[in-house]
RNA sequence: GCGCCCGUAGCUCAGCGGAUAGAGCAGGGGACUUCUAAUCCCAAGGCCGCAGGUUCGAAUCCUGCCGGGCGCGCCA
């Protein structure tokens, strides 16, 4: 094989090389660099529109431009034809030559031709954030879920990831919390809290709050010794902290995701910061009073009768506000973490409270290039009848509740469709497919609108769901079985000829392109999309390429694009924190 | 009143300025002595909320409307 020159090529994506090819063409016949717009085509692999802008700039017609472009490129080692079409696109058609050595490349390594990054950030996730002593449901479900996607796809490229796990454990709700815990005893509190029997107990303290005047004056009082530092009520402070954090590590394992006991940085760490982010707000002249309240006016922000609108950071009582503390977390992140990337999973509605804490603290100096915050918004689930998703008896739906739905249901569908495996199997697969489902069906949304839940649907083998991926990947291990056969990792090419082959290699190889642009969007979706156009392209090439049942090198070769699928796949899954079983 | 998000096929959703707007589901028609039919193939289905504007080119960018959701001083 003639092909050497690209093997001494810096790893690149094949739209990446012929982008650059263009890009030298394009600024020959242009005279001044000018974008060749390369992307993916329904006419040819891949088509470059950057002719057609030149056309006014340069007074020529676009055709003629093109066929400039053309001429000056460079294409004759990618490309097995190039075309003018239209007004002046140029169509693309990548050579089997060019593929075969880029696929072989992209199958030697573990990391399927994703490079680590050459300058790697400390990004700071801040996701889930439960609140203590009071059960997890769907809207953590959404923030855990994109969170720890983010950590998966940041870590795995090399990033430096520190969880953050903003629990709520401190603040006005604990003066009833801990005064209904001395009511009903330590023990069966306790006992309540770590069966996750969250919802009524903190409802019961609620309730007596709402009611008893006596038990609101024990509250308050309670408050003020815990926020005083007296030391029985932060040992009571602390049992309600840990009984719950065990409940939420005990969710978060049965989710599969990635936060552990040391992910937990709740709003209490940040308690002895508070003070001097106050100090030092003031001593940059940045405070004002206002009602008696300490605050700040962020540039940029006015309330409905359009005057500036507060950051509240201290409030009239001396208790410092929810600003104080995103403020000292953000001061906390870039001074004593150095992070350079601030990530907040947060639902929408708190879109404008951030923008304004990060405006604050740019003001502040406490978020400056290239250190950067994040906003990683995302919609409310909806239930069938398009409206925010709740009970029948219109409570929110506890977490644990859907992730045990999701597994029995899936137990079911296995036990339904493949009763050959055996219990163990059965149940370890049930837990991929039903975690799998759930988790899909979040991440493949756009995460900036409301989606509707529907297990039917997640649930579903076809359509672009979780299962569909899981057992497209499935059915390939199945071919090694039945073969028994081991594809090679260290070919010098894999050729395709074979539309359909040469389809699910061009696929292949955008595996790169799509997760270096989710690190940066963090739009998931974009990757279940490509996950899913690759599943469709593998059944295409399933249904035409016979794979055991070919010969020599072409066995050889179909066996290694059989196997390259399984792996981004699973990649692909295991970046969005959805495991694959074997079988299934 | 101000701000943010959303509006694409009957339903659920893709579409990051480019050619004839794409999937899945539902409904219609087909394919199993075949590497998992849990899959696949075919046909049908659209004033891209409306109206202007920018552009060679707009579902995509800008402005204004309409419709839905959510925020807007001491809860986080």
């Amino acid at each position: 094989m003639g092909r050497r020159g690209l093997d001494c090529l810096p790893m690149a994506t094949l739209e990446k090389l012929l982008h650059d090819r263009l890009a030298s063409a394009f600024e020959a016949v242009a005279g001044t660099p000018a974008p060749p717009t390369v992307h993916r085509s329904q006419y040819a692999d891949f088509q470059a529109d950057g002719a057609l802008a030149l056309a006014r700039q340069l007074g020529r017609k676009p055709r003629d431009i093109a066929a400039d472009v053309v001429r000056h490129a460079q294409l004759d080692d990618l490309c097995a034809s190039v075309e003018i079409s239209g007004p002046g696109f140029i169509n693309l058609t990548v050579s089997e030559g060019a593929l075969a050595p880029l696929l072989a490349e992209m199958s030697r390594g573990e990391r399927l031709g994703v490079p680590l990054v050459a300058s790697p950030d400390t990004v700071v996730i801040d996701y889930s954030a439960p609140n203590v002593a009071k059960e997890m449901h769907v809207g953590h479900l959404r923030s855990t879920v994109i969170g720890d996607a983010a950590v998966r796809v940041l870590d795995w490229l090399g990033h430096r990831v520190i969880k953050a796990n903003h629990l709520g454990d401190w603040g006005t709700p604990f003066g009833m919390l801990i005064e209904h815990l001395l009511d009903i005893g330590e023990s069966e509190a306790a006992h309540e809290l770590s069966l996750g029997d969250l919802n009524s107990f903190y409802k019961a303290a609620r309730v007596k709050f709402d009611a008893d005047d006596a038990f609101k004056e024990r509250a308050r009082r309670r408050v003020v010794a815990l926020q005083g530092g007296d030391k029985l009520t932060l040992r009571l402070w602390h049992l309600l902290v840990d009984a719950s954090e065990k409940y939420f590590m005990a969710v978060y394992d049965r989710l599969d995701v990635c936060l552990t006991e040391k992910d937990f940085f709740g709003e209490s760490f940040y308690n002895d910061m508070l003070q001097p982010v106050v100090s030092e707000l003031d001593r940059l002249g940045l405070l004002r009073e206002s009602e008696g309240a300490k605050v700040v006016f962020p540039a940029g922000f006015t309330n409905r009768e359009g005057e500036p609108l507060p950051l509240i950071v201290q409030k009239r009582d001396g208790g410092f506000g929810y600003g104080a503390t995103d403020l000292a977390a953000i001061r906390y992140r870039t001074q004593e973490l150095e992070a350079t990337r601030l990530l907040y999973v947060v639902g929408l509605p708190q879109r404008q409270h951030f923008e304004m804490v990060y405006e604050v603290a740019r003001e502040a100096g406490w978020l400056r290039p290239p250190a950067r915050a994040q906003h990683v918004g995302f919609g409310s689930v909806l239930g069938p009848d398009g409206k925010m998703f709740r009970t029948r008896a219109g409570d929110t739906v506890k977490l644990v509740d859907l992730i045990d739905e999701a597994v029995a249901r899936a137990a079911a569908l296995v036990k339904e469709k493949n009763p050959d495996l055996d219990e163990a199997e059965r149940a370890e697969v049930a837990r991929m497919v039903g975690i799998g489902a759930l988790k899909y069906a979040d991440l493949s949304n756009d995460r900036n609108k409301d989606y509707v839940f529907d297990w039917k649907r997640m649930l579903s083998f076809e359509g672009n769901t979780a299962p569909y991926l899981q057992y497209a990947r499935a059915r390939i291990l199945s071919i090694f079985r039945r073969g028994g056969v081991t594809p090679a990792r260290d070919l010098a090419t894999i050729t395709v000829s074979e539309p359909a082959e040469r389809a699910l290699a061009i696929e292949l190889l955008a595996f790169e392109d799509v997760v270096t642009g989710v690190a940066e969007s963090l739009d998931f979706h974009r990757l279940a999309v490509y996950l899913y156009g690759l599943a469709t392209a593998f059944t295409a090439f399933y249904e035409r390429c016979p794979v055991l049942r070919a010969e020599g090198e072409v066995r050889e070769n179909r066996l290694a694009l059989c196997d390259l699928t399984a792996r981004v796949l699973a990649r692909g899954l295991g970046l969005l924190g959805i495991g694959a079983p074997d079988r299934m």
